[in-house]
DNA sequence: TTGTAGGCGTTATCAG
DNA sequence: CTGATAACGCCTACAA
């Protein structure tokens, strides 16, 4: 079950060693290193150039003990290499070592078993908040960790579990933004590219896009060609543009998607982007600006969602808010003509 | 220092509880859990239904107190949404996943106090090892946590510090190769892309390269237009080519100052790749592969990195290896004439 | 302001 | 095989 083994290796400075070489209780010592504790300066000094001297740092494990709060938030992610997730990452796990967090990063394959082991680790490490930045826990799994004190925040899900924070954003309005940008562009037949991967924020722009494109009268097609990726996208429109009945506007559920769509479009069918095809897609990774795509996408507020998590971090015990849904913004480059 | 507040949440479930509810003594609650204890298959069953029910989970954090190991090992690293360092995040997070350890991510801007406080969560929690994906520790700073007790391992780094365990790849002769591999293609004049960060690896391919190119009588120049990123190989592309000397080959030092470089090349100047132009990158990100670049690169032995950490993990207490230098490989694509 | 005692949740040790 | 007991390193009463 768990792989620590019984040996113990070299001994750690204690709190007790410090408190011998300065020549002061182990109180002393403890009071030296929380804020406000009454402590004469000059002792506070002692203790400090002796820990200093022996390289003593509080053990934040043994003070996590004592106080049911250990300071970690866990962040369950799949696919951290991708580059939107790996942004999000970046711009959480930045915030919240900003208000004295630190973060375990728990890293899944998406799979159920995979999430429950890594929902495992939160709980054997006490963490104080986890967070599902992918994969989708079973409610009983997320109940255990609030049953344990945890405060869970689910990012992008489907659907919030009472208890829960939840964090998304506006998929619905951007996916009707799309549709409206492609119509306002002259496209006569759009498709949606998507994945098969069901993941809830790309499957409900798909959605959106869908019945937003019916309720225009436009002719709507669908392609999901594997799994949320540059090559997805590759195959999509391999698939797609091969037809007879070339669309000549796409939205892509995710910029990657777009990416390889684009690229295909381009090379292999010599199709010019906007003129003969407009693509729209979604995130806003970095790449989505480089000079050879430019292409017209939605920002997800990661900034925001961070300060979200961090906020919900912070503030202890406070009742679980109401689900927080973060709007989108356009961002206008060049694969959509204006 | 610390933003751990006093007050107390919601008690988590303990052993005491289960063996209450078991009716049991803590010990055997202890045992039930600990592989190959002695303990009878009943009380175990009585144990484990006990714990389930109520959502019982070891409490790692105390049972490290005693060992005096944590499991927790610490990642610290600059930049993570970068695609190469997201991607050996990935790497590295899911190999020691699998060996039964948690990684922590500390994100430090890469600078000196940075690093400190990063250094300072690592001695905090206590973690077995640290590995320094980013950034230059003090060799005081790494003192600290080896006399902590901890084991430290360094990643492309400039030199071994005495004690810390060091895995790097082979830069010189990687920037030797590509020096050889323009030659081939009839390149006359090349530049090498660098950046102004200072970074080690970088930094050594650039050095090597600039030798190489000197010893084989090549007319050489190096261009340091900002930091390592896509950005900063379109700068020096709009540098490097507004000349009236034009290089017709480019070694650049990572493969995002290589896209950068491509696509200003391209767009900008209108030059054909490889025809007018050979580029060679380092890391071989995914995006090097994307159709639109298909980038000749030099692939970073991730799998092995995170092998060879793993390795280091996992053998407590063996007297720190010798350096390991690793091989990396050509990704031929099509960049470069043949 | 300071030191002493008790306890946080766990496991190793030792008697039974 | 099982239960009591003493650590682990720390913090917070409480008394001085």
């Amino acid at each position: 079950m768990s792989t620590l083994k019984t040996k113990s290796r070299k001994a750690s400075v204690s709190a007790d060693k410090v408190a011998k070489l300065a020549g002061v209780s182990r109180s002393a010592v403890s009071r030296a290193f929380t804020d406000g504790a009454s402590v004469s300066p000059e002792t506070r000094a002692r203790v400090l150039a002796a820990a200093d001297q022996l390289g003593y740092h509080v053990n934040h494990l043994a003070r996590g003990l004592l106080w049911h709060r250990t300071g970690i938030v866990c962040l369950i992610v799949a696919e951290m290499q991708a580059p939107f997730q790996a942004s999000l990452v970046e711009v959480v796990t930045r915030r919240l070592q900003a208000i004295g967090k630190v973060v375990m990063v728990l890293n899944t394959s998406g799979e159920q078993d995979s999430v429950e082991g890594a929902l495992r680790q939160t709980l054997n490490y006490r963490a104080d908040a986890t967070v599902f930045i992918s994969g989708t826990p079973p409610a009983s799994l997320v109940n255990t960790c609030l049953e344990n004190g945890q405060r869970v925040i689910l990012i992008n899900r489907a659907d919030p579990i009472e208890g829960s924070e939840f964090i998304s954003v506006e998929n619905q309005s951007a996916a009707l933004e799309a549709c409206l940008m492609l119509k306002r562009a002259g496209c006569q037949r759009v498709a949606v590219v998507s994945s098969t991967a069901g993941t809830p924020g790309p499957e409900a722009r798909e959605k959106a896009f869908l019945e937003a494109a019916a309720a225009h009268g436009m002719q709507v097609s669908v392609s999901r060609a594997g799994r949320t990726g540059y090559q997805t996208g590759v195959e999509s429109a391999r698939q797609v543009l091969a037809t007879s009945q070339r669309p000549d506007g796409v939205f892509c559920v995710t910029d990657l998607l777009a990416l390889g769509f684009m690229d295909a479009a381009r090379l292999e069918f010599r199709m010019s982007i906007p003129d003969d095809l407009c693509v729209i897609g979604f995130d806003d990774i970095p790449e989505a600006g480089w000079l050879g795509y430019e292409l017209t996408t939605f920002c997800q507020p990661l900034r925001e969602i961070a300060d979200h998590i961090a906020n919900i971090v912070e503030k202890e015990d406070a009742e679980p808010g109401p689900p927080t849904i973060l709007p989108t913004q356009v961002v206008w480059r060049k694969t959509v003509r204006p």
